[in-house]
Formats: structure tokens, C-alpha cells, sequence
DNA sequence: CCGATGAAACACTGG
DNA sequence: GTTTCATCGG
């Protein structure tokens, strides 16, 4: 075993550095995985490091499992100990143990966005608050913003009418969380702050202990995991953090790029590395991605090298589809012939795109090609009726105070109690300083003799009969194993009756169910409360299954940290790439262009640029230009495919009169050389007759300047300033446009 | 109290 | 186009 052996100079200084801060900045595809397993394994080898003095935090909690199963094959010994896993899970962990500390109990359970949703709207409630107004996403993303950055319900700043009442919200959501034994994600970090902020004895005695603290995916965090950070080291500095700016992409949760420049100036002494050495992708591969990347400012440039045995590799491929059905079809055929011609395996091949919408016409087109795929995210496992139910139904074993999950499964199945029976209820717990679980529990206890049997009258019966249940399934708590206790709860209630009706969505949810059990076994050891907590924090990065021979449907960030053979980016449309949200904030608009970036490096060999002419949104097509980031490829990098010009759309409409577009492009499409849709198939060569410069004169619209026109689709495209009505794109074809001077 | 029906809102990324 | 919520009749 030698950990330096297959270490180029780069990786073998971050490898070897002192004990001190590092800053290890890691372009795609540089190593960065295996500069960090064969640090933790040189802490251990050399610097004489125990496991459990070292804590690495990963983004993901599948990126914890990768790096200790190559630390394993790395050292002979067990790595047993080393505290590895994402922000979250560590923060989850820590707070379990230091109840002593905190406004809860150890046995506290983590809400989700859903939860939290339903939880705000019960503080707007609770307030007399106008529901309209604050809206529980709105409100939930001005809390969470608050957290991340570290401020407090009493210091949330009041500056509008509108924060005022957003504080005291947050204020009253605290108090409901404390109250449900719960904690939200934010939390997490935020409470393991607060408590080494205000503890200086746990501080000391998680740091002295944490001698050697590493972070994967820096750029990414956000002000609270840095201020963490910051505590846990702060009787070593002993900080080794790996990351690249350029794939920063995740602001909107609070992540700030910037942390790479703070923690230069907040740790002076720290070295700084480079790595450079692309162990991924073909220089043409890189050589597009930085042209794309170098006009973002405030960041490193880099320089990434392909090995040579790589070589310069292929031309990226742009194709231009007629519409977003279009788009689908060329991805799926594209793959099939490339399968079909051994160019590569179905497997090789990864399909990326901006917004989980858009997996929808994908799928339809894998579906209807008989391709199989797997699709990582959008509509998540865990969101799912069924599945959620069912950790509702265990969350309220573990916490009966947690209401959210008593009000999602009260009636579930139906059995009489609905709107009245709850609030009733409700006023029964608050009458009696307790949370409707407890007294559910004193009802099943005490019978008639509850003291709030009688507020609740005709509903008591039914109360009770749940209480019931509660206690029953409580008590058998620390003796059922997790399968036994699921299934136990599942008969009680009758729950697969109530979902499986026998059609095939029926018997999809029960699958769904079975699948959730099998997690369950395998989370039999660990126990019901390690079972709901990695339900809350596995992600959807997490779940995305390996080797299975079928292309991969994800979006641009979930791709983050993965690579394959030959990659798809679809939606490369202003609106879409970058989204519509950051055409007007230069920050977001940069963050877009790093997404863009993430998404060429993925790929060893292929890249393929998709975008569609026009696209339906809500219903209605609408017309779309292409991504300003396309402009920024070197021509020649790019090897334009055409349009094909033909749709795959199913509706009869296609041959309206506004639709012309796909008639055209259908027009100039090649003779189905053997049935079935043409053939890839370069567009004619059509001269352009507009230049930019022109000036152009329109029958209606006066004079005007051309300002871009381009060939799409077999017509020419042409943008037009004029002088009466402004900005106006037109098809080259169909305006009646006279040329006045060049 | 329950399920069906129709209107209205609606989707950017995710631990 | 899809999902979620409110309302209505049973």
C-alpha cells in the first residue's frame, strides 16, 4: 500500500501538507476524491492520527459511503470511527447527544419543506394573519435565508412592515417546532452553532477531539456551516477544504463561493493548491468549458490539462430541434444509434437538464422508443403519499408530540374523524398545556375518565380508539424489531386495503410501501430512530442507482460530482439555460454559467447542446433563442448538426397556419430514407441575407437597425431595432423586409 | 363526514 | 398540461 504512489506533484503536496488550514482548489475531474481519501489515509499513516480525531464532511451522504469504502481498500485497517457524512448528519448527530443543551429531546424528529409548510401556515394562522400574503414558501424562504445566515427571530431586522411581520412568524414557527420536539434542515446547523457559540466547554471538547477536519464541495457552504467550521477548529485550525468556485451552485440555499476567498483571509498561514490535471475529459471537452467559464470574475482562472492518451477528442455537437418534442426525439435517437453502431452503451450516456420539468417529454420519448432509463429525483420517493403516510405513522411512535404527522394521518384510513373531531381536539391539548398526542394517550389510558373526555363528545369514542392504537404500538417500541413494528402498524390500520384498490396505480403505491419495508430491514440494527433520520437526510444524489444499463435522466445540479462517457445538455434556451429567474441579476446570471460549466465537465468524450426553437409552457408553445452561453463556445469547438425540423408532437394541430415553423423545417427534412423519422440531417445551406449593421425597412413598422440574425429551422432569423416600435425578431421568410444599406 | 367534481393556481435548483 | 384546493351532493 503506498498512498503516494499514484499521486501527481499537486496532489501529493495537498496530500502531505502540514497540519494547518489547506486550501486545495480542485478544477472537474482533478482527483479531488482521491486527495482527500489518501489525506485522511496519510493522516492516519504518518501523522499518527486515530480514526475518531477525524471529521470529513462530503455533500452527500452517497459521497461518505464512496470515500470510506476507498479508504478501506486504501488502509489494511478498519477505518471504524472517523466521523464522516454531510453537514446535516453530522449536526443531526451531535444534537442527539447534547440534548442537555437544547430546547428539545434527543428523540426530536427532522420536518421537511412539507412539514414546515404546514407549520408556517399554522403560525400565520395562529397570528390572524392574511394567508394571501404570506405564503408558506415565501415565508419558509425568508426563515431558512435567516438561519443560514445566522439570524436569530429577536435579531431578524425589521426594516419593512412586511419583515416585522415575517420575524414575528418566525418566531411563532420556533416555538411551534420546540413544541412538536422538531427541527427543520436550517436548524441542524443552526442549533449545533448556537451551541458552540455559547458553550465554550463543548466547544473545546469537540475540537480537542476533532483533531483533523475535512470538507469536500467548500464552495458550497453557506455562512452557518463556515461560522461551524470556524468552531470545530478552533483549538487546531487543522482545516483541509477542497473546492473550485466555478462549480458553486447552490446560492439559493445560502451557499457563498466567497467562503474560499474568507477563508484565505481568515487563515493566513493556509496553503494553497492547484490542481489542474484533468483525469476526466478531452481537451476539446475543456477547452469549451473554459471558454464558458472564464467570463465569470472573482474566482481562480484555470487552467485543466487532459492527459494526453485522452487526446483532443470531438467537435461538442449543437443541435437545434424544432420544438421541445423535437428535442426528446433527437436524444433518444441519437442514443439508439449509437447503441446500435457500438459507439457506446446505453449506460454511457447521461441526459441533463435545467428544471425536473422538463424529464416529462424525456421520459415520454424513452418510453415510447421501448428505451429503458433511470431517472434521478423529480417526483422524490419520499414525497409520495403512501410513503409519507407511512413515516408519518413512525415519526408519531417515536414523538407522539409531532402534530404534523398526527394531523397528516388522524383519518387515515378514513374512520370518522375529520375537520370538527381535529380542531376540537386541538383545543383539548391546548386547554390542557399539551399536544394532541398526549392527549389521545390519556384518552386510551383513562377512558371516560379523561379529563378532556367530555370537551370532546361525540369524537371522544373515535379519539380514543387512535389513542389506542398509539399506545399499543408505543409500547411494543424497544421490542418489535423496525419490520415487525412497520408491518404491526400497517395491519392495524388496514393500510394496504386502503391503497391498493386492486387497479395499477393500487398496486404501484403498495410497491412503493414493500419498498419502503426493505429499507426498513435493512435499518433493522440501527433502529427506528437512525431509520427516520437518514429517511430525512438522504438526498436526491443519494439514490441514483449504479450500473444499471440505462441512460440517466437528472438535472444540472444533481449531476454535481458525477461523470459519464457522453453527455446531453437539453434546454439550452435564454429562459431555460439561463433560467428566466437570473436574466436580471448578474450574480444568478453567473451561477447559471457555472451550472452550464458543472454540465460540459461531466463528460469523458461527448457533449451534446440541445435546445428547441419553441417550447410549450403551461399548455402553449412559445417561441425561445438560443442560450447566451453558446455564443461563448469557440466555433471551432462546435459542430452544428442542424435541424432536423421535424416534431414528434402528437396533436393533429401541427399543421395550423401559426405552426409554419415545423412545416418548415418538416419541408426541408430529408426523404425518409427507411421509414420512421429522417435520419439526422444538416439543414440546407441557405445564405443569410441580414447582417447585423443592416439598416431594414418594414412595410408597417418604418426603419430599423438589424442587430443579430442567424439560420434556424431553414429560415433565417432575423432581430430587428426599430426605430417606432423597438426590439422585433422576425422569420427572414415571411417579413416583407427591404434591405436599405449594409 | 366522505368522495367526486371543477376551478384555480401553478413548477428552478434540494439537504 | 398537471396538481392542488374548495365546494357540493350524498
Amino acid at each position: 500500500m503506498d498512498i503516494l504512489k499514484e499521486l501527481n506533484p499537486q496532489q501529493r503536496q495537498a496530500v502531505t501538507a502540514p497540519a494547518g488550514p489547506v486550501l486545495v482548489l480542485a478544477g472537474p475531474g482533478s482527483g479531488k476524491t482521491r486527495v482527500l481519501t489518501n489525506r485522511i489515509a496519510y493522516l492516519i499513516n504518518q501523522l499518527g492520527a486515530q480514526p475518531y480525531q477525524i471529521l470529513a464532511v462530503t455533500f452527500t451522504n452517497k459521497a461518505a459511503r464512496e470515500m470510506e469504502s476507498r479508504l478501506a481498500k486504501l488502509l489494511d485497517r478498519s477505518v471504524q470511527g472517523i466521523w464522516m457524512g454531510t453537514f446535516h448528519a453530522i449536526c443531526a448527530r451531535i444534537l442527539r447527544r447534547e440534548q442537555a443543551y437544547l430546547p428539545f429531546t434527543s428523540s426530536f424528529v427532522i420536518f421537511d419543506d412539507d412539514d414546515q409548510n404546514t407549520l408556517i401556515k399554522r403560525a400565520v394562522k395562529d397570528l390572524n394573519l392574511d394567508e394571501k400574503l404570506y405564503k408558506p414558501t415565501s415565508v419558509r424562504a425568508a426563515i431558512s435565508n435567516a438561519k443560514n445566515n445566522l439570524i436569530l427571530p429577536k435579531d431578524y431586522p425589521a426594516s419593512t412592515y412586511r419583515d416585522e411581520v415575517i420575524a414575528r412568524i418566525y418566531e411563532r414557527y420556533q416555538t411551534l417546532l420546540i413544541s412538536n420536539n422538531a427541527v427543520d434542515f436550517d436548524d441542524l446547523l443552526l442549533y449545533t452553532w448556537k451551541l458552540l457559540e455559547e458553550n465554550p466547554t463543548v466547544r473545546d471538547t469537540y475540537s480537542r477531539r476533532l483533531q483533523h477536519i475535512l470538507v469536500d464541495e467548500f464552495q458550497d457552504t453557506n455562512m452557518v456551516q463556515y461560522e461551524l467550521l470556524r468552531h470545530l477548529a478552533s483549538a487546531h485550525n487543522h482545516l483541509f477544504v477542497v473546492g473550485d468556485e466555478d462549480q458553486s451552485i447552490y446560492r439559493w440555499r445560502g451557499a457563498d463561493y466567497r467562503n474560499v476567498l474568507r477563508f484565505e483571509e481568515d487563515y493566513p498561514g493556509a496553503q494553497k493548491i492547484l490542481l489542474e490535471q484533468n483525469y476526466r475529459s478531452t481537451q476539446t471537452v475543456l477547452d469549451a468549458a473554459r471558454a464558458v467559464i472564464d467570463r465569470n470574475r472573482y474566482r481562480t482562472p484555470k487552467r485543466l490539462k487532459a492527459l494526453p492518451e485522452h487526446g483532443q477528442g470531438e467537435k461538442l455537437e449543437l443541435y437545434e430541434a424544432v420544438d421541445d418534442y423535437g428535442e426528446a426525439a433527437y436524444v433518444v435517437e441519437t442514443i439508439q444509434q449509437s447503441v446500435r453502431y457500438g459507439k457506446a452503451r446505453a449506460g454511457e450516456f447521461a441526459v441533463m437538464y435545467r428544471t425536473n420539468a422538463m424529464s416529462r417529454l424525456l421520459e415520454e420519448a424513452f418510453l415510447r422508443a421501448g428505451l429503458p432509463y433511470r431517472l434521478v429525483g423529480a417526483q422524490r420517493f419520499y414525497g409520495r403519499r403512501e410513503v409519507k403516510d407511512i413515516i408519518s405513522f413512525l415519526r408519531l411512535l417515536q414523538n407522539p408530540n409531532d402534530e404534523i404527522s398526527l394531523g397528516r394521518v388522524i383519518n387515515v384510513p378514513p374512520r370518522g374523524i375529520g375537520d370538527k373531531a381535529q380542531v376540537s381536539l386541538q383545543l383539548a391539548a391546548q386547554a390542557a398545556q399539551t399536544s394532541a398526542g398526549q392527549v389521545l394517550l390519556e384518552l386510551a389510558a383513562k377512558g371516560k375518565e379523561a379529563a378532556s373526555w367530555e370537551i370532546l363528545g361525540r369524537s371522544a369514542r373515535l379519539l380514543a380508539d387512535v389513542g389506542g392504537l398509539l399506545a399499543a404500538w408505543r409500547e411494543q417500541l424497544d421490542t418489535l424489531s423496525l419490520p415487525n413494528l412497520f408491518d404491526r402498524v400497517l395491519n392495524d390500520v388496514g393500510y394496504r386495503e386502503y391503497i391498493d384498490d386492486g387497479s395499477e396505480e393500487g398496486s404501484g403505491r403498495w410497491e412503493n410501501v414493500q419498498e419502503l419495508r426493505r429499507l426498513a430491514v435493512e435499518y433493522e440494527e440501527r433502529g427506528l430512530s437512525a431509520f427516520l433520520e437518514n429517511l430525512a437526510l438522504v438526498s436526491d444524489q443519494d439514490t441514483i442507482p449504479e450500473e444499471a444499463e440505462a441512460p440517466t435522466l437528472l438535472t444540472l445540479h444533481a449531476a454535481k460530482g458525477l461523470e459519464f462517457p457522453c453527455v446531453f445538455i437539453t434546454g439550452l434556451d435564454d429562459g431555460m439555460l439561463p433560467h428566466n429567474r437570473a436574466l436580471d441579476d448578474p450574480e444568478e446570471m453567473a451561477e447559471e454559467r457555472r451550472l452550464f460549466y458543472v454540465g460540459i465537465t461531466r463528460a469523458k468524450k461527448r457533449v451534446y447542446l440541445v435546445r428547441a426553437a419553441q417550447r410549450s409552457t403551461y399548455g402553449s408553445f412559445q417561441d425561445s433563442i438560443p442560450s447566451r452561453f453558446l455564443d461563448d463556445i469557440p466555433a471551432d469547438k462546435l459542430q452544428n448538426s442542424g435541424a432536423r425540423g421535424y416534431s414528434t408532437r402528437r396533436s393533429g394541430s401541427s399543421t395550423t397556419w401559426n405552426d409554419n415553423r415545423s412545416l418548415r423545417g418538416g419541408s426541408y427534412a430529408a426523404p425518409a430514407s427507411a421509414g420512421g423519422p429522417p435520419a439526422r440531417q444538416a439543414a440546407p445551406v441557405l445564405p443569410a441575407r441580414y447582417k447585423p449593421g443592416m439598416r431594414v425597412s418594414h412595410p408597417s413598422w418604418g426603419e430599423g437597425l438589424v442587430i443579430d440574425s442567424r439560420l434556424q429551422d431553414g429560415d433565417e432569423t432575423v432581430d430587428v431595432a426599430f426605430e417606432s416600435v423597438g426590439f422585433k425578431r422576425l422569420l427572414g421568410s415571411l417579413a416583407k423586409l427591404d434591405i436599405l444599406k449594409s
